[in-house]
Order: C-alpha cells, then structure tokens, then sequence
DNA sequence: ACACGTTAAATCACGGTCCGAAGTAAGCAT
DNA sequence: ATGCTTACTTCGGACCGTGATTTAACGTGT
C-alpha cells in the first residue's frame, strides 16, 4: 500500500541530482566515471547531471587522480561554501547555536548558559534567536546562504502540517514543562529562515548514524542514555518517525510494571532504573551540592574501588538497560544498536560487557544474533551537528535546491 | 540517506500503472475522471495508462454511471478473475491452503489436520504441496494463471537475499521446534510457484490492515493475542521489517525484569503474563483434558460469574496488556492499535475498558492521544487471505506484472 | 617529436514519459 | 434538430536516461 504521489519525468532529473549528491557527500571526492558505477546511472546522464550541478555551483572539480595511460579521472566534491547550515541544541543547561558550511565545519558558535530552570520559552526563544543573529555576524554571512536552522529541543515535537514553513511546529515536553509550545510560530516571528525542530535526542542520533558509529547500517537505535533515555530509531536509512514524529520514546517502556516510581508519574518506567538521575539519587551518598555528572562520576569511581553499594546499583542497572536493549532488538530487529549520551559514554566502558550479556540472555536468539551493541563514538556536543543535519537532509534529498 | 536506485523513464510508467492499480483495488470502481483527480496524474495520462492496463487485461469496464446533462462517466475495476492467489496458513493444528481470485473471494479451500506435535517439517511441506495441487484442481485453474503462493508459518522468517526466487527463505521457530529450516527451498522442490513466505501473525496483521480494523491507517500495530503474543508494526503503509523482518516479536518484550518463568526459557515477558497457555495454566481451574481454547472460555465464564481467582487474573492480564501496548504506543505512535487473534477477540470485549485505561495510565500523554485502541475485525482464519495478500502486494506494486 | 593506445568525459539520436490544449463522443434540455 | 455540459481521446511539446559515438587528455614507444 506504498503510494507513491504523481511523478513527472521532471521528479527523475531530481532524482538523480539527489543520488549523486549523497554519493558525492558520504562518499567523497569522486570521479564521473565511479559516480556512474555506483549509482547506476549512465555515464552521459551523469556527465549531464554533474554539469548542472556544477553551473548551479553545488558541486566543483577538485583536483584528479592519475591513472596508467589513459585520461586522468577528475574528481567532484560538493562544493563546502556554496551554502551554509545553523544548528541549535536547547540543552538542560545552555542553549548552544553554531553555523556550519556544508561539509558540517563549525564556523562559529554562539553559548549562552541557562539558569536552573530557566525554561521560560519566550527567554529561550530570545536566547536562540540572538544566538543565530551572533553567528551570522561573526562569519558574515548572509541569510540567504543559510539552508535553514535545525533545532534540537527536549521533548516530543509535533510536526504539524508540511508545506507551511515549519509554522505548525509544536513542543510539549514534560521535564521542562513546555505544554503544547508553538515554537514553530515563536521563531518565525523572528527570523525568515527556514525552520527544523526535532527533539535533541533524535538529533544526536542522526548525528551518531551519519559521522559517527552508525555509519553504514540502514537499521539502527541509538539508545541515549543521560539524565533521562531515549531513543533514536532508524529505519532502512531514515529515521522512523511514526504518526506525529513521537515514535522512540523508550524512557518511559516499561520494565517493571508497578514498580518504581519515575519522574513522569507512573510507575516501572526504564528511565527510572536507569537513568543519571535515578541512579544518582538511588546511590544517596553523592557529594552533597554535586551536579548530576560529579554524582555520576562519583558513582562511578565508588564501583571502581569495590564498594559494594555502587557495584550492585550499577549491575542492576546493566541489568534492566540491557533487558530494555533486548525488547529493543526484539522490536525493531536492527543490525547496530549504539549507546549514546554523556551517561552512556561515562559507564559505557564499564558497563558494556554486562549489557551485552544481559542483552543475550533476554532477547530472542535470532535477532540477538544479528545485531552488535556498540558505544557512540560522538558526545553530547554533536547535538548541534545533528540539528543541522535536518536542514542538509532536507538539502540532499531535495537534489540540492537552495531554499 | 534514502537513497533511491537508479531510474529510468520507463520507471515512470510502473508507478503511474501502480498507484491507479492501488486506487482502483481499494477504492472500488471508479471512473477515469475520478482517477485523475486522487492520483493527481493529467486526464491524458490516466487515459494512456488505463488504455494499457485494459489491453493487458488488467482492468475492465464496469457500467457507467448517469450524469445531469453530460457524458456519462465510464465505471474502472480490476479484473477479478485476470489472476489468482493462494494462501497458505501452517497453523498449530492444521495446514490450510486456500485459491482466491483478485478480489480474494476463496475459490477452493483445503484443510489437512496436524496431529500433536506433528510439525515434521517433511510432513508439512507434503500437506502444502498436496493442498496446493488440491485446490488447482478442484478449480481448473492453471498454474500459470497464479500470482503466486503466500505463506504464513509460526515464528521467524529470514527472507534472504531478494531475486533469488525464494529460495534464501529460512524459518526460525522456537515453538514447533523448527531451526533454520529452508523452507523455500523444500518447496521449490515441489512447485514452480512465486513463493512468499512471511510470519503467520504478520500476514493476519496484513490482512487486518487492508479489509479490517485498519482500513485507512497508516502507521498501525495489530497485536495478536492468542496462545501466545505478537504483533505487526504498519509503518506508513508498509509492514516494518527490520533488518531481517524479524521486527514485531512483542510476546518476549520483558514487562518484569526477573518475573515469571516464560516458555521461551527467559523471566519476564509479557507473553508469560497474557498468553493464553500462561493464563489458563496459572489459573490451574480449566476441566482437565480441555483444549486452551476451552480452557481459556472457562476462565471468561467464571469471570464472569464474578468468581474472585478468574477476576484477579484477568484484571492482572489487562493491566499488563495496557503497559505492553502503552510501550508499543510509545516506541511506534501509531494512529491505531488492533487487537486480533482469537484469544484477543475472545477476551476482548470484556477487557477493552481495562486495555484502554491501563495504556493511558502508562503511556506518555501525546502520543496516547493520538491513538486509539480497538478491536480487530476478522477471525483467525483471516491468516490464509492474509498470506495471499503477499503476492497480491507484490503484484499491485510492480504495476501489474503477471509472473 | 610524433604517432599510438588507453581511458575519461562530452555529445547526440532515440525511445519513452507526462502534461496540457484542442478535439471528439455521449448524454440532457429546449 | 440544436445547443450545452461533461467525459474521454488525441496530439504536440518539453523533458529524461540510455548507449553509441566522438572528443579530450593522458602515458608510452619509436
């Protein structure tokens, strides 16, 4: 039941300038002739393809590789300055805007620290919107060469209707108390640019899948674990969104019904087994005044020295995060799973065999079998690389149109 | 990342050939008018196209329906009687092998009992290959005439590499004791027809989505309560896969970390809590020498008679039920959760109510509003149309290709 | 220096697609 | 019979990708 809408015989020129776009950009500099071998295309479409490309100014020669007696190849990389990217994490403590060129280099970036529970939306968005303003200035470069403005926020982001510019973007997140926040609407007030909310997570998952452990797996999930967890599923290449773009949020799958009781109010959620925060606050003996990182990495070194406290509270821990990782595997059947997040990275090393185990023994053998359990490779500061992700997703698959 | 092959124009033409396939299968007869305006191809195209599909015997008129005052309009259908499918249900007490048209109106049906514990794969390979002889010849219709032969077996289905005929397909099950059985190749010994062989529990999913409760959804999961638990994922459409299509095994999704002993050898799982072998078993009242089926209606009955021990544990079932399905809500956000499977159409108009509200007490509030949870519509034999409907997908995706 | 073989890229005729406008068919009303 | 309305068909035009052919840009051997 796959529809696909009405094609024109436009769509495939389109088509095709995608194609070879994602191979030029995840591929590097490639030649025409190896464009043509692995994308499928004919040499005289991808001469042809290319040469708009390369009048458009979207893709450039850059230098050649010799070869033994014949015409040296000439090779093509997406051209890094043509247009450029802006990436916003709206974290727990700051929100952090940084401007990228094409090729996702940090050309400036932009802090500014948020007091605790500082979540007015009406100052965060104020704090974004200057942020954006800053980088611009600082690099000069003009909101025209801007594909847009990826979002990373806390809490699930309702898409609303496409085609209206992002307007009815809404947020409602539970843990910073935004209620069906129209953040959408909130930023287009101040600024033209096109606009790309999704959640933080979400964002450092596609993060992780592109520059990070998941290269080259089509089915995987990022599973975050932080203060809180959450998940990023991708699916055959992209990632699964479901109804209202919610789907992945396995902080709050149950481990245990009717037991714990978890931040979001009910009861046996994973996120209160495993989470920083329910670790730390179960574990009771984390320097007072300390952050929840300190307490984490106190707790940590407490297990390290044998105190038997910290070492039960950390197996069980490995315990239930690797019976969530199994259900996960059961679920969603994919080859990689990757353990992100500033928590994950902190206890990954210690915690990893145990999880694996554990992971083992509850999920089913055949799947198990087919999927590894890997550490992230990328911290929690790829949060803003990932929400440009959104607008570069957008720029590829598009076949390269600017704006 | 969604990296489309390579294109051709004439790629154009299969898709345009498909989705008016689509439109005029689901959507009943309609006229050439009509198609143009849902596919948004131009007059001239639907004309072209028809003309083609109409020549290929494809599509045939219908009557035609009167107008005020202008042309009348010229009725569309597919030809229900072009081709045929047959189905294939290897079930825990029997195997079922069943012939429809195009429109899946059963033609011919043949049922070959199973004896306790009589899954040798040998014999069940004989009893498909004999049913599926059984059928062509009660009908007459030819071999060649069929689209292809659907199969729904108990457990995993790995469908390896695609091209190769079917002959990868291997089937994993725990329950029936089959381990890496190539079941594609044992029956392309016996027949030259396309094979198609997924899940029994997927192919009911499949079914339930096109003619049951899930008409019309895109994102859906069909969860299927019978002697065990398993559940069907509809992503946009399309049944999710996984990376080996092994996606959906809900029934082994741990709900209590270290609970009850599971028949799948793990503690915790949810099938341990609500499958019907669990529950009749645990309820330790069922007259002795009854069937599960009989087992679990005495348990409804009692329940019914408000007998304190039935009422527990169905309440007990149900609250376990709603927490499995609120981790399905929030992992898939699905528009629509189905509940089928005998056990599930059996209990369910007396556990609804419960289902619901324990979803709601432990899901995340957004997504569980955009759900809603229901009861599926066909019964367990819907499992033979529903393997038929793999060769029918296949054949309305491909724009009609016969073989 | 110069012709030759080799490989990469550009060019072009061809078959094919969809679109949109203009034309034709088939009813109803007057 | 004449007009009017609506459904369908036909046909020119703008594109697209393919694959063969041509041109460009190298090494090498004489």
């Amino acid at each position: 039941m796959a529809e696909r809408g009405k094609q024109t015989v436009r769509d495939l020129r389109r088509g095709s300038r995608s194609t070879l776009l994602h191979r030029l950009y995840f591929e590097g500099p490639l030649s025409r002739q190896e464009l043509g071998q692995i994308s499928g295309l004919s040499g005289g479409s991808v001469s042809n393809v290319v040469g708009e490309l390369i009048s458009d100014g979207l893709v450039e020669e850059c230098g050649s590789v010799e070869s033994d007696g014949g015409r040296p190849r000439i090779l093509l990389q997406v051209t890094p300055d043509r247009a450029h990217l802006i990436g916003v994490d709206v974290g727990e403590t700051q929100v952090r805007v940084a401007l990228f060129d094409l090729a996702l280099t940090e050309l400036a970036a932009s802090d500014h620290p948020l007091s605790d529970h500082g979540h007015d939306v009406d100052h965060v968005v104020e704090l974004m919107l200057t942020g954006i303003g800053e980088v611009l200035k600082q690099t000069g470069v003009q909101e025209s060469q801007v594909l847009g403005v990826g979002v990373g926020v806390p809490g699930i982001v309702e898409q609303g209707e496409p085609g209206q510019d992002g307007l009815g973007i809404v947020v409602h997140s539970q843990t910073v108390d935004w209620d069906a926040v129209p953040l959408g609407r909130l930023l287009r007030a101040g600024t033209d640019l096109p606009l790309y909310v999704d959640n933080g997570a979400k964002t450092l998952g596609q993060a992780e899948m592109w520059f990070g452990a998941g290269q080259g797996a089509r089915h995987a999930v990022v599973a975050l674990f932080g203060s809180g967890v959450g998940a990023c599923v991708i699916a055959d290449g992209a990632r699964f969104r479901g109804a209202t773009s919610s789907a992945g949020e396995w902080g709050h799958t149950k481990v245990h019904v009717g037991g714990r009781l978890c931040r979001c109010g009910s009861r046996g959620c994973l996120e209160a087994y495993v989470g920083a925060e329910a670790l730390v606050e179960r574990w009771g003996e984390a320097p007072p005044g300390s952050s929840e990182k300190e307490g984490l990495a106190a707790l940590l070194a407490a297990a390290e020295r044998d105190e038997p406290s910290a070492v039960a509270l950390l197996a069980e821990a490995a315990e239930y995060f690797g019976a969530a990782i199994a259900d996960l595997i059961n679920l969603f059947n994919p080859e990689r799973i990757i353990i992100g997040g500033w928590a994950g990275l902190l206890l990954g090393p210690r915690l990893l065999p145990a999880v694996r185990d554990a992971a083992t023994s509850y999920a089913l053998r055949f799947p198990r079998a087919q999927t590894s359990i890997e550490l992230g490779r990328l911290g929690p500061d790829a949060v803003t690389v990932g929400a440009a992700t959104l607008p570069l997703s957008r720029f590829l698959d598009s076949g390269g149109s600017i704006r």
